[in-house]
DNA sequence: ATAACAGTTGAACATTTATTCAACTGTTTT
DNA sequence: AAAACAGTTGAATAAATGTTCAACTGTTAT
């Protein structure tokens, strides 16, 4: 079944070769969704305060809580995150785990983004 | 009134120096939330597809619902929170609205993630 | 003036998501 | 072995967000 008229332009008035030129040139949509996802762990406060601060050094998930004065449950479901999209890695040493950083694509791209919303 | 012993780790068994440091180095609060406000943008794939396809050409919200399969109305939420960041910008040309991206630094940024992604 | 179309907007709805809470695992210490 | 602590996890709750729907504005054509 069609869309109604009201919600869909009609063939003949869409810029039919733009459609088509757009279609052709525009990314896939599958790496757009990847893209979508990537900016989705970069788009809560949380997850920014917890790369901000393991962009200084190294951090247990205690010491994250802390700095951050969240509960460490919070912070590492936020970890959790962190850690399936590749962008931070963990160790254990003894009865704590240590967070660092672990792309530096990641760091290129939280720069960039600081840099332009500096320079405003 | 202070958080159980069970939520925040105590003073002594904290790194005190390692958050002191971080706390002193990282970033200020307020940027932070800033920088999760400008990915929130990006963090949804509606709105990547339409950076995709305005990277390719200016377009009127009628060709941009046709590119993505979606109604207008839809589109036209969308476009709005893209504006309000100063990521595109709209122009009256007759009945339509034509929209193209309006900040450079927001395709560099997008062009590192997709390079990002597309390494892996 | 009226009809037709492009686009916008607010409210409602559905979905996603962050935090809390409680129970759990794993390691170290006594 | 038991207690203590660091960290994890699943379910529940609360908040945020995307899409739909219907009504609206603004422009053009009849």
């Amino acid at each position: 079944m069609d869309k109604e008229k009201n919600e869909m332009c009609e063939e003949e008035i869409v810029h039919s070769a733009s459609v088509e030129k757009v279609r052709a040139e525009m990314d896939e949509e599958e790496l757009l969704y990847d893209v979508a996802e990537l900016f989705k762990v970069f788009g809560d406060s949380t997850r920014t305060k917890i790369l901000s601060a393991l962009t200084v050094m190294e951090l247990c998930v205690c010491d994250i809580a802390e700095v951050l004065n969240m509960t460490k449950s919070a912070v590492s479901h936020q970890l959790r995150i962190l850690r399936q999209t590749k962008i931070v890695k963990s160790r254990r040493s003894g009865k704590e785990v240590f967070y660092s950083l672990d792309d530096e694509h990641i760091s290129d791209i939280y720069a960039l983004a600081i840099e332009h919303l500096k320079e405003e």
